[in-house]
DNA sequence: GGCAGACATAGATGGATGTCAACATAGACG
DNA sequence: CGTCTATGTTGACATCCATCTATGTCTGCC
């Protein structure tokens, strides 16, 4: 009880940060529940890309209007896409004048390989 | 467009397999779509129980009858899971008797994981 | 102030997805 | 054979989701 109601507190990189890894022991419902909307969030084949985008872009941030560029897609959907990103934890967001720069958290993605792998950290 | 058609070929699994760490370089459009698949199979939470299930158990498999026991789920919804998580290549099948057994590719996981976190395989 | 550009939000819509009940298949065993 | 048990398949349904158009918000600038 008191464990779960910590859980549901927690940010799906969080969850993903202090879980042992998939190969090690049985996940529990729990924070199943928790990990997958950070899975999810990658699931995604435009999301991936404009992560990648973003992780191998010089200072690891780059602009919207870059990630706009990089798609043909509308503009409203690529913004969908990055708020996706940004509210699991994937991705910072800082607005420089008219422009607004988003940042790979490079820990989440290291947590994420971390708990998919097992192949100790 | 080539390259483009090889790709097509490959499994979810092989894809990953042979991508570069998505921290390196820009994910092509082709790759992201056939990576996709393989995350969107783990970006659900009874899913990623299954994997973790499978992956955590003696020998690395699992009996599907054990597998259904852990789930408050109907036996055709875990069926459907195991299902998608095969046709990804996360989980091989085996008949023993009347019995059906998931296993792990242990290479699978590593190899996303590899995508993911980026920090050299 | 007012306009223009960059980005986010809202609402609509077609397609994907998780779940179940019902049925099918396939061995084991009497 | 017939039945029981283990598992997969099918079809239906409700929900979620990716995308679009239209509109809103904020900032810089003339």
């Amino acid at each position: 009880m008191s464990k779960s109601r910590i859980l549901i507190d927690l940010t799906p990189v969080q969850t993903v940060a202090c879980s042992a890894p998939l190969t090690q022991e049985p996940l529990s419902a729990e924070r199943a529940e928790g990990i997958a909307p950070l899975v999810k969030a990658l699931a995604d084949p435009v999301r991936l890309r404009l992560v990648s985008l973003v992780a191998s872009h010089q200072d690891r941030e780059a602009c919207v209007c870059e990630l706009n560029d990089a798609f043909d897609l509308s503009q409203p959907t690529i913004s969908h896409h990055l708020k996706v990103l940004h509210d699991v934890g994937l991705l910072d967001r800082t607005k420089r004048g008219v422009w607004v720069y988003y940042s790979i958290k490079p820990e989440a993605l290291a947590d994420l390989a971390a708990l998919i792998g097992g192949v100790e950290a």
